[in-house]
Formats: C-alpha cells, sequence, structure tokens
DNA sequence: TAATACTCTACTTGTACGGTAGGAATAGTA
DNA sequence: TACTATTCCTACCGTACAAGTAGAGTATTA
C-alpha cells in the first residue's frame, strides 16, 4: 500500500515545474539538487509525464522542462496516474468478469469504497492547490 | 497502489469464518475450496492472524479456526495491518525525522490526506458489518 | 565548435510477492 | 494403541518490479 518513489517524485518535481511557471524552463539537474533525487532517474520519471503531455522538455543549452499546461489544469491524480498506474486496489473492482462472485461480493465493494476515497482525494488537488499551500505557509513562518 | 492478495485472501477468509461465528471450528480446507485459495498459502495467512490475535486454532482431528474475538470486534483495518502491514502512503508521514522538510511539506500533506481516507473506511467497517451485508444480498436476492 | 541538456536503451541489484513442499506436532476415533 | 485428520513450522523457489546506474546519441545555444 505504499506509493513508489516514482510517483512521490514526481509529484514533487512537477510542483517544482508549478512554482515557477510562466519562467524559463527548469533543468533537471536543479530539480535533482533540490530534492535530492538521482539526475538519471528523474530523466526517466520526467520522460513519462512528457508523454503523458503534462509537461514540455526543451533540448539544448538552456534548455530544461516547463509544464504543458497551467498548474490548475493538473491534477494529483493525472500524475499519479501516469507514473503510479491507474489507482486500483483489486482487480475485481474493475474487471467483473475477474471473478465469478462479482456481482454480489460484499468485499469487493470496500476495496472500492477503498479505491474511490482514495481517488476523490487526488482528483480534488491541482498543482495550483499545493503551488498557493505551499506560499502561504512560507508566508506564516516569516510572520512568526 | 494495489492489495496484496495475501490481504484480499485473508479479508474473505476472516468473513468466511465471522458467517460461521459460534459454531464448530471451520477447516482451512473448505476455506480453501470455497474461495479458491492455496491451501498451504492459506495456512500462512491464518497464522499471521493467529498471531496477532485475530482468530484461534484447534489442532488435530476435527479442529480447524474460529475467530477470537466477536465478529463486531474485528475492524477491517485490523485485518488489513495484520496482512498487508500499517497503511503507509509515505514514510515521510509517519516519521517526521524522515525528510528534513517534513514540517513545511504540502506533499506530505497530500499523501498524509490519502493514508488518512483510507483508514477512514477501513476503520468503519467491521466483519459484522460485512456479515449483515452479505446475509441482505442473499434475502433480497431470493425476492426477485 | 564546444558545452549544455534532454533522449533512448540497456543493464544491475535487491526485495517482496505468491506460492510450493515436506515433515512435525497434536487431537480425535476406531 | 494405531490411524487419520488437521494445524504448525521452516525452508525453498521463481518471477516481477522498483529503483537506480550507465553510456552513447541528439538537439540547441553561445
Amino acid at each position: 500500500m505504499k506509493l513508489s518513489t516514482r510517483t512521490r517524485y514526481g509529484v514533487r518535481a512537477a510542483l517544482e515545474l508549478a512554482e515557477s511557471a510562466g519562467r524559463r524552463p527548469l533543468q533537471l539537474k536543479t530539480i535533482a539538487q533540490h530534492q535530492e533525487i538521482s539526475l538519471k532517474y528523474l530523466e526517466q520519471l520526467m520522460a513519462m509525464l512528457r508523454s503523458a503531455g503534462f509537461v514540455r522538455s526543451v533540448r539544448g543549452s538552456k534548455g530544461g522542462y516547463v509544464l504543458a499546461k497551467l498548474p490548475s489544469q493538473i491534477k494529483l491524480s493525472d500524475v499519479f496516474n501516469c507514473l503510479e498506474g491507474p489507482v486500483i486496489t483489486a482487480e475485481c473492482v474493475q474487471n467483473d468478469n475477474y471473478c465469478a462472485r462479482s456481482a454480489d461480493c460484499v468485499v469487493k465493494q470496500v476495496w472500492a469504497q477503498v479505491q474511490q476515497a482514495v481517488t476523490n482525494v487526488l482528483e480534488s488537488i491541482t498543482l495550483q492547490d499545493l503551488v498557493d499551500k505551499a506560499k502561504d505557509k512560507k508566508t506564516s513562518n516569516y510572520q512568526i
């Protein structure tokens, strides 16, 4: 029931891109240093996010990555889906033919409930939400 | 983010024990057949549930397993915890020292939210609830 | 042309899952 | 007492995937 580092790293990287949205491309080297992630590993994660259309890359010197959409248009469920795969607790929840008991199975209903609970959270939060929240935090810290 | 078969099998087995609560021990052979689970594998799962005190075993001929508590006293979170381990989405959620950003990290808060959502569902359901629900289903089916 | 940064593919290593297998211990029964 | 049924314990195994590492290749800019 643990998240993969892929997803955790990916969300952190995406958040960093969101924070510098509108500016020039952010280099993976920078993100890797900030987030203490292996550059080579990060490259692979970003390739996944790129294929899925959430980020754009700029090659060559002074290149880097930028978000392909507005931070408010990228939900955490998008990033999650891309890196971790669909939120599935049990095969039977998606595929009715997977198990003969499917129609009446009360256990299946539980897994569906769990799955929905996770999905609800991730779909309710965008990168912009996180950017805002992080900004608030910093402000309130300065006030202390 | 998928559940292990351990947990899924375990819940199904526990539910079967709950359904025959108050009667004589149910044998693993029977459960394994009903649920189409490898007997040898099931033995291992039940050993875990036994160590955790949720079921009691009766050895020897005519032996088997019974619930060690009332079905209403066993939450799905108990079984889940025992077989899948604690509901942890990310290490940092439990252990503040795991990451230096911990105090202000908005990503950590997301994982905490997800974790809480899962926990809420599993803690709100007992084996008795499932037994009741399954009984209702059968009744309504007969009425059709 | 040199330097920079992404791109693509292959490889490695460790770990956990999902079992299988075999025999020992225990308890009822003939 | 011998036999049978059942749980108990330990060891083993194959596979898949996570989490990286590595290196050569390509595009872009200065």
